[in-house]
DNA sequence: ACCATGTGCTTCAAATTTGAACCACACTGC
DNA sequence: GCAGTGTGGTTCAAATTTGAAGCACATGGT
């Protein structure tokens, strides 16, 4: 098979940027929320979307799928945020294997309490360094790229 | 301290598809290395830039700051890296303190074996799905939001 | 009903990451 | 010279992540 396409310049800035970027804003958001409210990103993005589902309660399969993580990672967390009493399980009517994860007034409490915070962190450091036109390219483009990648 | 401000819907969109290009890609490019190379990401990236260095050779902690990791967790993977053969510790004439991880030879080869199948990747999910104009705009977004976070 | 296969979640051990010590040395100013 | 402070790397234990099994049950076809 023949020969290697290598990255042009544009390319490997823009490759090398969005390791960079993503990295760096990760650590940010990390020790920002650990700082203030205890809690690493999985776990805010658990309580999110915990928080803007039907009856504060999800599958944990499809929390998984939302939060990125694998399954036996998300029980982790959930058995840690379960202990800290942000999240309970609830077993499913439906289907005897399957669990829900539920966010409980503590959890819900915590994720306001977090929020304002972790929304000043990706403002300060991805929105409010971009232009308005700068996000909506960037938001098609990276749209296009999870779809290249097959999320959804 | 007022108010929240949060995000429109564009921004909201934007963010979310930065976390999830980022895991996706992360993923795919982790399989496909492993498979391809037995390599992680972040052996890789060592690997990158030991190659591309003065004598093939870099201080521990420029290292460690070039591929976004911490000090200790770049010990951690030099150390496995060793024990593969693929680089190997110096110490530091100037400074006794001082360690170089130096690229061996099997290194390079590895790296060469491992750069088109990786490479591929970047294409397929990232750079190969935007056009030009986007490439452009995305590279000086990305290094904004670089900057935001001090990556110098 | 029954078997074969698939799903949903958990468990387990191994690999990795994290952050706080820690050690040995470099450097600065006195 | 030498105390005081800073740096470069490593070490350590604890937390997390990973992927492969495992378990218990669901489902479809016969």
């Amino acid at each position: 098979m023949g020969d290697t396409k290598w990255l042009n310049d544009d390319e490997m800035v823009l490759w090398q940027a969005f390791l960079t970027a993503g990295a760096l804003l990760d650590r940010r958001i990390e020790e920002q929320l650990k700082a203030e409210s205890g809690l690493s990103h999985v776990q805010y993005e658990v309580l999110v979307r915990l928080s803007a589902a039907e009856g504060g309660e999800l599958r944990m399969s499809e929390l998984a799928a939302d939060v990125l993580t694998t399954k036996s990672g998300l029980t982790y967390q959930i058995t840690q945020m379960e202990k800290a009493g942000l999240v309970r399980r609830r077993s499913c009517a439906a289907d005897v294997r399957g669990v829900y994860a539920v966010l409980t007034d503590k959890g819900r409490a915590r994720l306001e309490g977090a929020a304002p915070g972790h929304l000043r962190v990706v403002r300060a450091h991805l929105i409010d360094v971009l232009s308005d036109s700068q996000v909506r390219v960037m938001r098609e483009g990276l749209q296009e790229v999870v779809r290249a990648l097959g999320g959804e």
